[in-house]
DNA sequence: CGTGCGATTATCT
DNA sequence: GATAATCGCACGC
């Protein structure tokens, strides 16, 4: 299967990430068929982690597109990026959730890891930290060329004929300096699909004490 | 089905 | 010291 090409990426998280949809993410053994993504950006877009511009963090998302960006999030997930657009930009597409399409039982054995009941199979790469976890993608993987066949992990394109219909929505729980009414309707998934995760608004960080007054 | 809450730590200010 | 691009569980309808 051909890989993802540099040069497609460099379009943009905007353009590239509804384009993503039906590719198929690859780790080791196992690979996810993308059903829903979203896109970032840098200096203009208040929901990026690049908003603020380049930290040792960020810095990834500002270079060369086709690279894995992968933060460490909640004290206890991982989420994985593509980056896209041109270097010197900060441009990312958030893989949110997708089929699990090949090593189902090693993505099985990841998720159920610890806990009395299982999960049923399209809930294993359903959102962001499930997707990651059921590749087994953690900060380790972060600055893998996604566009190299000989990379661990590898971005396919997808087979023509999945056509579905794209929909578009609100990113899931970005806050950001200016709330959730800076967002962009950069949220895109595969309408009816049973791996895209349910929507959930950005949580309320004041806690009770300080919300009166 | 939906809403609410706490876990747990890299990263930034 | 505060925050967070989440998840799983508890509980109510």
């Amino acid at each position: 299967m051909a890989l993802w090409s540099r040069e497609a990426l460099k379009q943009g998280a905007v353009m590239v990430a509804p384009m993503l949809l039906g590719s198929v993410i690859r780790s080791g053994d196992v690979a996810v068929r993308l059903t829903e993504v979203e896109a970032y950006e840098g200096f203009r877009d208040p929901g990026s982690h690049a908003y603020r511009g380049p930290t040792p963090r960020t810095q990834i998302m500002f270079g060369q597109a086709g690279f894995a960006y992968v933060y460490f999030s909640y004290g206890m997930h991982h989420c994985l990026n593509v980056v896209c657009g041109r270097t010197g930009t900060a441009s990312a597409v958030l893989l949110r959730g997708g089929e699990v399409i090949d090593g189902l039982e090693v993505a099985r054995n990841r998720r159920n890891a610890g806990r009395s009941q299982g999960h049923p199979d399209r809930d294993l790469a359903r959102g962001p930290a499930r997707l990651a976890s059921a590749l087994g993608v953690d900060l380790h993987h972060k600055g893998v060329d996604l566009c190299d066949p000989a990379s661990i992990v590898q971005l396919e394109m997808g087979s023509p004929s999945r056509s579905r219909r794209v929909e578009t929505g609100p990113r899931v729980g970005v806050s950001g300096p200016g709330g959730d009414g800076t967002t962009y309707p950069w949220r895109f998934w595969l309408g009816g699909d049973p791996t895209v995760s349910t929507y959930r608004a950005a949580k309320s960080r004041l806690p009770r004490s300080r919300q009166e007054h």
